[in-house]
Order: structure tokens, then C-alpha cells, then sequence
DNA sequence: AAATCACTCAACCGCCCATAT
DNA sequence: AATATGGGCGGTTGAGTGATT
């Protein structure tokens, strides 16, 4: 057993919240602010215990609160975040703006996780309730398991970031990098020989720098692509990937370069310079046609034609290496036996998407 | 119009974890 | 190092409300 609850205090009253209460309790914030939960009631005249003052300001007095229906945007979010990170509430709401943990558990529990289960999906495992799974199909989902657990240690990492903005994670991959000094890592067309020694790979939150880094391994790039890989990637911060699905209508990755973007060399400042460098590393990865790739903005979005080949083979082998080896010849890639899990796994992503956008709040379906 | 049922969501409870003593 | 305390989280409850019979 716990520690007994604080609301048995005697005299603590407890149950809805009068408007006189509200209006305390938002006065002594606006002139105090949260400070001490467990101090504020006496000092705000209120005869309720810090949690449940706490409680209420968070999920329904502070200013900053959604409140109301929940569009087809933020569920289709809400669903593939649980598909993601189950039931965290608070990360999950850290990526939903203005909506309360509270607000999406609650919406989870009465809307979304019955209109999974109507439509024959576990809300639990976010997979097809009714047929047994082949070899083929339990390997495709320990694959969807490893990429959701990249992504979701992402998005948990994200939350974190947007809950304590002053928390500064270091990247022991830019430490590394900038031990080995400015000069080598700056991109020179030219050089050849042996190549400066690579660094150690870094504790990877990110789909991206995850697949950065398995590319940097491979031991068959030639210098040119291991330099600007290595210049490019120095601060890694600077991009960000997702998967998205508003590409195509099918699951694509978009790499995102960041507005602070800061790069340790004099190189490479000019944003249009740095996406240029980056379609130089898809290049090297062998993604070269329209139909890899689309170069927008400051984003690079990486279609499911070359996810498959490159982007999959990398996540979707059976390895238990948290940077999977790339195959293949030169361009690093070979589009083999992953490509049929891909697909799979594709198809899961987007009928999560169709799910949704099928089956709309209100639907009489439902 | 009254009774019953189904649903929503604000609020509480118990537990965990970080920090202070 | 051990204990106490406070904040935060996820699970659950139950009063209120609208729909249905």
C-alpha cells in the first residue's frame, strides 16, 4: 500500500468544483502563480487539498485549453500516437497542443478505443483481431514493433523537451564529432586516402540519425559521401524526421532541417546550400529519381518507393543491432526480402489513417 | 410524462518517482 | 542510507445529462 491520500485531511471538501472555488483558486494563480500545490490551498482560502487544486487548474482552469470536439486531425494523431506509446497520456498530449492528458484519455476510452474494436482491431496492439499469424506475419510484426519503438522513444524524448524546454540533451554523436576537429569534417570533393577514423555511434532517439548512423558504418562509401555525410551530420539536432502520411496518402519519412540550424564548420550556412548537401547523401544512398524523394522548403520527404528499398532494409532486418547493417554494393542498397514487409507494414499505417478518416465522430457506424 | 439506459467527463484514488531532510 | 514529502501519472468512478422506451 501507498501512502495514504491526502484528501482524507479532515475538513478537506472534495467533489465537483463550485464557481467561488474556480474563482480562488484562478485569482491566487494569476497573482502567485503554481507554486507549492501543497501550500497553495491555505494560503488561497480554499478548503481543498493541493492535488485536487492541482487537478483542477490543469485539466480545466489554465488558459491555454482545447477544449470541445476533437477534429479528424487530432484523433488520427491521438491513434497513431497510442499505436506508438500505448496508453501515455501525458507524452501523448505533449504532442497534441492545448488538449489535457485527461481530455484524450478520456476520448480514448468512450470513442476511439470502440471504433477500433467495432472495426475488428485490437485498441491494445492496434492489430487485426481475427486470424492467426503466419511466420511471414509475426515477422513483419516484431519489424512494426522495432520501428515503433524508435519513433515512440522520439516522440517521448519530444515530450520531455516540451515539458522542460531548458533541458539541454547533449548528442554524444556531436561530441564525438567535434573531438576529431572542424578540418576533417569538412567536405572536400577531392581527398582521397585513408579516411579520418569514424566515430562511435550515438544513443539514437531518432529514426533518421538512426539511419545516419548505419550509413556512416557501412564500410563501402567512398570518401566523398563519408565527408559530406560527416559535415552534414555533425549537428545532428538541426533534422528532424517523422513519418507522415499526408504524402501520397502513404507512409512517407520527412527529414526537417530545423530554424537554429547550427553547423560547426563555415560551410554549408545557406539553407538552400544544406538541403542541397543532404540530397547529396540520399544520392549516396542511392536515392536518385523523382520517385525517391521530394525536395520541398527545408524539407526532404522520402517516398515509400525508397523507403522500401533503403529506409526498410535498415529497420526490417532481424538483427537485434540498434543500427542494422545496410547491404548491397555502392549505392548501399538492395531492394530484397524486405520489400514484402514494408508492404505490410505500410498497409498497417495507412489503414490506421483510412480507419479514421472512414469512420468520422458521429458516423452512424458507430 | 416517467422510467430506464447509455454515455460523457470531471474528479478521485493509488501508485511511482524525484527530491529534501 | 533511510525516510518523508510532493508532484505527476494512469486507472477508475460516479454524478450529470441526453436518448430511448
Amino acid at each position: 500500500m501507498g501512502r495514504p491520500p491526502c484528501c482524507e485531511k479532515v475538513g478537506l471538501k472534495k467533489g465537483p468544483w463550485t464557481p467561488q472555488e474556480d474563482h480562488k483558486l484562478l485569482a491566487y494563480i494569476e497573482q502567485y502563480g503554481p507554486g507549492s500545490w501543497s501550500a497553495l490551498p491555505a494560503e488561497a482560502g480554499l478548503q481543498r487539498c493541493g492535488k485536487s487544486c492541482r487537478l483542477r487548474w490543469k485539466n480545466y482552469l489554465r488558459p491555454d485549453i482545447k477544449r470541445g470536439k476533437f477534429s479528424l486531425q487530432e484523433e488520427q494523431t491521438i491513434i497513431q500516437l497510442h499505436a506508438l506509446l500505448g496508453n501515455r497520456w501525458s507524452i501523448i498530449a505533449a504532442h497534441l497542443s492545448k488538449r489535457t492528458d485527461n481530455d484524450i484519455k478520456n476520448h480514448w476510452n468512450t470513442h476511439l478505443k470502440k471504433r477500433l474494436t467495432k472495426m475488428g482491431i485490437d485498441p491494445v496492439t492496434h492489430k487485426q483481431k481475427s486470424h492467426a499469424l503466419s511466420p511471414d506475419q509475426l515477422k513483419d510484426a516484431a519489424n512494426l514493433k522495432h520501428m515503433a519503438q524508435w519513433e515512440g522513444a522520439r516522440l517521448e524524448a519530444e515530450a520531455r523537451l516540451i515539458r522542460e524546454p531548458k533541458l539541454q540533451v547533449p548528442n554524444p554523436f556531436q561530441t564525438q564529432l567535434d573531438s576529431l576537429g572542424s578540418a576533417e569534417l569538412v567536405y572536400e570533393a577531392t581527398t582521397t586516402g585513408p579516411l579520418p577514423p569514424l566515430p562511435l555511434q550515438p544513443i539514437c532517439l531518432d529514426v533518421l540519425t538512426a539511419w545516419k548512423g548505419s550509413w556512416l558504418k557501412a564500410p563501402k562509401y567512398n570518401d566523398f559521401a563519408v565527408r559530406t555525410f560527416a559535415a552534414t551530420s555533425s549537428s545532428l539536432d538541426f533534422l528532424t524526421s517523422s513519418l507522415d502520411f499526408s504524402k501520397k496518402g502513404e507512409a512517407c519519412m520527412i527529414m526537417k532541417a530545423g530554424a537554429d540550424l547550427e553547423i560547426p564548420t563555415n560551410d554549408f550556412q545557406d539553407p538552400k546550400e544544406r538541403m542541397d548537401i543532404e540530397l547529396l547523401q540520399l544520392q549516396g544512398l542511392g536515392c536518385s529519381t523523382d520517385d525517391d524523394f521530394m525536395a520541398t522548403g527545408n524539407e526532404t520527404i522520402l517516398l515509400p518507393n525508397f523507403m522500401e528499398a533503403g529506409f526498410g532494409d535498415m529497420l526490417f532486418d532481424n538483427s537485434n543491432q540498434l543500427y542494422p547493417s545496410i547491404t548491397g554494393g555502392n549505392s548501399g542498397i538492395v531492394a530484397g526480402t524486405c520489400c514484402s514487409n514494408l508492404e505490410e507494414n505500410k498497409n498497417y499505417w495507412n489503414s490506421i489513417v483510412n480507419l479514421v478518416n472512414c469512420s468520422p465522430s458521429g458516423s452512424p457506424v458507430f
